[in-house]
DNA sequence: CTGAAAGCGCTTACAG
DNA sequence: CTGAAAGCGCTTACAG
């Protein structure tokens, strides 16, 4: 029975080809080119032999092969709410850096914060067997991660209802608290804040320690100091939700913006209605941009550390991998002010 | 001889499970689930029996196994400057998500520009059995990616000493030629340009764009407008660089800056000493970023068509796959001129 | 010290 | 109309 697959693709070089030239059994290549060779005793002589021949002939293993038979496919998915947001796009370029050190490639998708794309990419990740994820859940997929069977770290917020997920996570309500106490130690009195009508525990966390901050300071908290946007609206539907907001609530005197994106808009809005940031409004965001540093006035903010935002979620994916740990870890990081001309009252105009 | 491999992962459901199931055998269940059914003649009641008990089982192709045997992985492999980069983050974000529409999945790597980094993920991406490449290529990676042996589209630059190849490129001569001419018609008359040291095909094109425009338009384009610096410099070593250059050449009244990173840079450059964008001095860079559009001055420069690029990119790539033409693709897409305030000799100001 | 053989989960040419 | 069997390229328990 002559089979000859119609397989329209160049085959590579085969353990089976340097066992051939070697004058050996697959078995014995497979042991030396996998280390084993003193361990299951094969003779220096035949070792050197057949590292020699998989040089000459650039032997490379088969991942598919070896994937299927081992069940390791040295691949991780990545899963972001969007890999054009730069907050993003930095954790998964130290992500790929740190896993390529560990010999792990990435697979990557964005959700855009939808429930069904993420389930969708899951699935995805899921029949194509990667070892393991590292996710930014949207709302309701726990369900989903639970039953996902391989190791888990997820990033930038987390389910609290399980309690033994690993986790990366920032100190959301300690980054909002700092960030509006130094609006009102500034002398700002009259603070709003703009965020999302998410209701993950992320953002719930930053309008709690926004709150928390106000009425430590005796500053009125109410409602109306609050405007939450939904996620899907597009720049100019941001820029024209606060505009608005500005424009019916002009006793503001300081905003505090819930992420970089909407801090973004916010500069554009801000400017539409020719009100001067720093002077006329003060202003803080969550999270670090180019433009914040490079704006004139420079905008403060409480930066994440993206780099070691990237490490732990790596290393923490790593250990579970290499051995997985019973004790769920999870990684609180503490976010850093940065102080800019845009909560100061008197900010010097550079380009006046 | 009773084989109990130590596999530590959770099996899936397989098409023997389903075959048991449904009483039939693998290969049935195999030509009804890729669609032959009909083909291969099943009866209409056993095609409905199995195609109701793999969706009650939940049955996912193994996508190792079936890669193992046909060939294909159905994941290209996308290698960027740098994914961090607003620039490939946003073509990488339409590559995924078009990518997605037919099936494949995307495995990504940044070279930072570093050939050795560059040939690592080559390999790496090789021995994982890519079906396809997508890639920004470094200098000297031509004879590595001639021997891929699998299709590959080329982004952002070219060999122009491999005539056969695919790519998807933008005209960098017009576009610098468009940006240096905008320049002059405002009266600018000593423009600088900031560029890096790279031979590459696109870095020249931009060089030649800009002398030719000086020339066509009798202006000065000799060695001393042209500052070139080298990639790996951290943002304070191009600023201290840009700086100086501009300290001993206060004749200049205009920059053009060959790239996106360089103009950033070099906002933070002439802000450093003092100088006035838009009225002591011109500027427009290559590429478009959100800093430029918010910055105040805005920023003119000449935009990349995104979205194009990563619908062209895969749409090529997708096309060899499915049925790899014999004439090699070459796109060159054109920039767009976007004018604002930081090539205008009178600028308002805005923040005054 | 080394190798034959099974098996990972598919696809497909061939037989009946 | 359906199925047995080979084979993709590995790894590994077992035999000798």
């Amino acid at each position: 029975m002559n089979i000859k697959p119609n397989l329209n693709f160049v085959k590579g070089i085969s353990i089976k080809d340097i066992a051939q030239e070697a004058g050996v059994s697959p078995t014995t290549v497979s042991f030396v080119l996998n280390g084993k060779g003193k361990e299951k005793r094969i003779s220096e002589q035949v070792s050197k032999r057949i590292l020699k021949i998989a040089g000459k002939l650039k032997y490379k293993p088969n991942q598919l092969a070896r994937g299927l038979r081992t069940g390791k496919t040295k691949t991780i998915g990545l899963i972001v709410e969007d890999i054009a947001n730069s907050f993003f796009a930095n954790v998964a370029k130290v992500v790929e850096d740190e896993a390529d050190k560990f010999g792990y490639k990435v697979l990557f998708g964005s959700t855009e914060d939808n429930e069904e794309k993420a389930k969708g990419l899951l699935e995805v990740l899921r029949y194509r067997q990667v070892d393991g994820y590292i996710i930014t859940p949207t709302a309701n997929l726990d369900k989903e991660i639970v039953s996902l069977q391989k190791p888990v770290v997820l990033m930038d917020r987390y389910f609290p209802n399980i309690a033994d997920s690993h986790y990366v996570v920032v100190d959301n309500f300690q980054g909002a608290y700092v960030a509006v106490s130094h609006l009102v130690e500034q002398g700002y009195k009259k603070i709003g804040i703009i965020t999302t009508t998410s209701s993950q525990i992320q953002m719930q966390q930053r309008l709690d320690g926004f709150v928390d901050a106000l009425k430590k300071h005796g500053l009125p908290a109410g409602k109306n100091v609050i405007k939450r946007l939904p996620f899907d609206l597009d720049r100019a539907g941001f820029i024209q939700e606060i505009t608005q907001y500005l424009q019916t609530n002009k006793d503001l005197d300081a905003l505090f913006f819930a992420t970089n994106y909407l801090g973004i808009c916010g500069i554009e809005s801000i400017r539409a209605i020719g009100l001067h940031i720093g002077t006329d409004i003060g202003m803080v965001s969550f999270d670090d941009h180019d433009i914040f540093r490079l704006h004139s006035p420079s905008i403060t903010c409480v930066a994440q550390p993206v780099e070691e935002i990237g490490r732990r979620l790596i290393h923490l994916l790593i250990a579970e991998l290499e051995n997985s740990s019973t004790t769920p870890q999870q990684v609180v990081l503490s976010l850093e002010l940065r102080k800019r001309e845009s909560s100061m009252q008197s900010v010097p105009h550079e380009n006046a």
